[in-house]
DNA sequence: CTAAGGTGTAGAGTATGCTCTAAGGTCAAC
DNA sequence: GTTGACCTTAGAGCATACTCTACACCTTAG
């Protein structure tokens, strides 16, 4: 497919996907005979995973060292493998912070739930 | 505390310090008599709290909407209250997505782990 | 008193991740 | 063959979040 379709498809510009091909994101795009890009089916589940991850706070080089692992026709397996335990690790801390953070924005939610009644009795939420 | 002692203590730079000072994330921040900053206490906390949130892909405005609804002295406690629901909602879906991504980079682990064992006997990683 | 070191502001510079524009090549339809 | 929609590259511009520099004031030790 074209670029046009591939924007349309999964919602990123042009200028974007282009910036991402540029940054080492997406290796494998073709060109046909006039030189326009020609995107695989797969190039769509690519751009997906990178919007993703960068939507859980990856950087793009950290979102590329995953790509490339995962592609790892280059790679050593082992090497591959320790990359991916490191990612898993750094998501799984990510998820246990978020997991406080939740707790937190819960309880708060809760306090000031409380203090909205107290203050329809005329007092303040101020905590 | 002097700014030397709270970058000390959250391992954030002064440059960094004032900076977030300048953006309305630390509101609270006292002056002596030279017009050198006072920090308190709570402002360890507070810079802890933005590090963290900001480790988790939150952008410095949504953090501010935070730690102003935390304030909350100013706002109506039923819009902190939706505010609180909302950054919670927001930090769920983010953890949901988060394991889906955890469980996908421990099965690739595992087939890169399977895949350095095939390759010792001479076979390739390649997914 | 002075030197060293901490602090202040203002503003320039940098890295990241887009976002857009300019100038031009390609292609299908009329 | 030319119009218009699509594509190309190169590079400028922008928002966010720092990061650093310049220059001046404050403070304390010698």
């Amino acid at each position: 497919m074209r670029i046009a379709e591939l924007e349309q498809r999964t919602g990123v510009s042009r200028h974007t996907l282009r910036y991402y091909e540029k940054e080492g994101l997406l290796l494998e795009v073709g060109r046909r005979g006039n030189n326009y890009r020609d995107y695989s089916e797969k190039a769509v589940q690519r751009v997906g995973m990178v919007r993703q991850l960068k939507a859980l706070g990856f950087s793009l080089k950290e979102i590329r060292e995953v790509l490339d692992a995962l592609r790892s026709d280059s790679i050593d397996c082992d090497q591959g493998a320790a990359l991916m335990a490191e990612k898993k690790a750094a998501v799984d801390r990510k998820i246990t912070e978020l997991k406080a953070v939740s707790r937190l924005l819960g309880e708060e939610q809760k306090r000031l739930l409380a203090s909205a009644e107290a203050q329809r009795r005329s007092q303040s939420c101020a905590g």
